[in-house]
DNA sequence: AATGAATGAGCCTTCATTCAT
DNA sequence: TATGAATGAAGGCTCATTCAT
């Protein structure tokens, strides 16, 4: 029972995702410095005695999310997009939808992931880390693309470059109207509409 | 005398400059809220007490700030857009060499702009401006494009925002590469001639 | 069962020395207000809600600790001192060999008994204390000396303090050292036989 | 001005010896670990904020005492004793003298200097000023004292020990006293009288 | 009886802000 | 105008104590 983190992870999975999703969202909001681990206590509705009792500092309840987060975009991300689709916008698409899918399930994971922070402390930890992300990053996602579909003569990298610019840019939109409209449901099925609308234009495009 | 911000208004510009400047680049550092103004007064090199003297308070220094960037981002930039030039990429290329050296004016500039925070106060005074700048917004760069070149069957809208991101991608991948690499000065021509050779991609494919 | 201390009391021998060794440790290392009821617990291998169980509060359990160690020292030190050797000399020889044997059954004790504390509560209680102790204290010990073998002329009061403040020098030289070299075992008869010689210059001095 | 600890030196001398003793009073009393600095600055009549814009740790405040008491003690109490005197008891009348004139003007001087801490970083700190001190030591007091005068076939060695912690032992009485009786100023001229008393009986015991 | 999760007061430290000079 | 000493609220963290199991 004494591995570390033990006293948090054997609580049961409501209480444990009430804290992480509190952590999550104080610390994507307001970078590793600012956010208030009292604030983290408040809205997981715990102490902040017992929030230290579970993760000793600050510094480890971030690393420790920043581990549980990377360890869900790949599993649940990186590792789910399926190569066997070799056409961009067939894999775009599907990346597209993991990622919405994933947004839904843990609306601060990709905010929290892109985090800064001024401590050296932490930022030395998140250097070592950073060695083992490189083999996951999101290249794998556009590896082994069927290149021979787009129009002669265009440099395919930039090409492939320029198509993915612009879905993060429409993806970055989105983003932007929910967090205007904070808490409503977005609609999706108009979103995917859209998104679709997108990519057969990119896709007449880039094509032949 | 009485008009708020006046005794830092009535000092002389290389002051001003060097205030500001500071100021600048610890918001954009660090934030608002983990910035420190005895670092801002230091860089300055002037005193703390000088400095909420001129600005009485960090939020109000910071709104200042804001306005003061906003101010010169449309002046400098938005305005200076020659919407003579109907077709877009010319006006595209425009707008990027307008940044490339404003940036190289106020190095902190857009890195502040988009600057955030946690504290309600802040937040609060800046909503109320974002309905001011949505007149000035980047929307309007584009208005008044020749929309008659672009493929026919098109939704031009999404298009042009299409090629927008696309654009905007490479522009942040430019500023990370730069980050990386700190204080070398950036190869302008390189840069450029990728540039162009990425409009001309879009160029071929947007228009017959 | 109700009296105070009952549930600890109640225990088996082997458990309340367990308990009794570890809280006299730390307590005796670190002082009252820097001692850690955890670690107690820990050293004693019981819970931290057992200790509590046991003494309701950390001043309820120093306070027990303060009146079982100056129990044990009235019978184990104060009140085995044989009185029928009237010759201070012999008195104090005694004395230091009882303390010796006490140190070595119960290593923390002496230095327990030394521990302060700025607690207000625990200093007032400590005071009461001090009263009932006056009765037992070191002037018991020597009691009944036989005067008359002192150099004539000699305030006796004085001579008495100056031998007990010399040997008294003494054993903090050897407790001193004890520290130094922590976990060896002390050569006893090396310093017995360096004792009776501070003893024997003593005597010569003081004596006829 | 920029040295270290000139915030604090810069200060009119009334205020820094009301920050010095109390600082002084509250870790002799407590220890550093359970020292308060709150309760240092409420002593001393300042604010919490300000003691740490004048010493920036609790660490830094520990230490800067220290060297200080080990500078007043140096020069104020070792450097001072006369060596021209080779009598023992003329020179330990001499020592004793400067003792309870130092400790009038630093009540809290000897106490502070033999504090003890847990904290790793103090201790090693301490240990490298260990270094400087052994110099200067108490033995250096003793140095070249008459050994002439003493009683033959006496081991002089001991036989000073024995005066030096005879002596050593009066002046703990007094110093304890003086603790009970708290704000009563002690009657130096009979407790002179007493340490006379005591000498002189020590004289007559170890001279010939 | 026995455990250890849970609480909250209190500690050291930082920092925006005020104020005497 | 200009300085920096002075303040106190707030943050991270510890620890005696309580309580559900």
């Amino acid at each position: 029972m004494d591995p570390i983190f033990s006293k948090f992870l054997n609580l049961d999975k409501e209480k444990q995702q009430r804290v992480l999703n509190a952590a999550l969202k104080e610390f994507a909001r307001k970078g590793y410095d600012d956010a208030s681990t009292i604030e983290i206590a408040k809205e997981a509705g715990i102490s902040k005695g017992l929030l230290f009792h579970y993760f000793n500092t600050k510094k480890d309840l971030f690393l420790f999310l920043y581990d549980y987060s990377m360890k869900i975009i790949k599993t649940e991300y990186f590792d789910m997009v399926n190569t066997k689709d070799k056409d961009i916008f067939v894999r775009l698409r599907q990346v597209y939808l993991l990622k919405i899918e994933l947004i839904h399930k843990h609306p601060w994971l990709f905010q929290f992931s892109a985090v800064s922070t001024d401590s050296k402390e932490v930022k030395k930890e998140l250097e070592s880390r950073k060695l083992e992300m490189e083999s996951i990053g999101y290249g794998k996602m556009f590896e082994d693309i069927d290149e021979s579909k787009f129009k002669e003569g265009v440099d395919v990298e930039k090409a492939k470059n320029i198509i993915f610019w612009a879905i993060g840019g429409y993806a970055n939109k989105i983003i932007e109207e929910a967090k205007v409209s904070e808490l409503e449901e977005p609609d999706y099925d108009k979103i995917l509409e859209e998104f679709d609308a997108y990519l057969d234009i990119l896709k007449v495009w880039a094509y032949n």
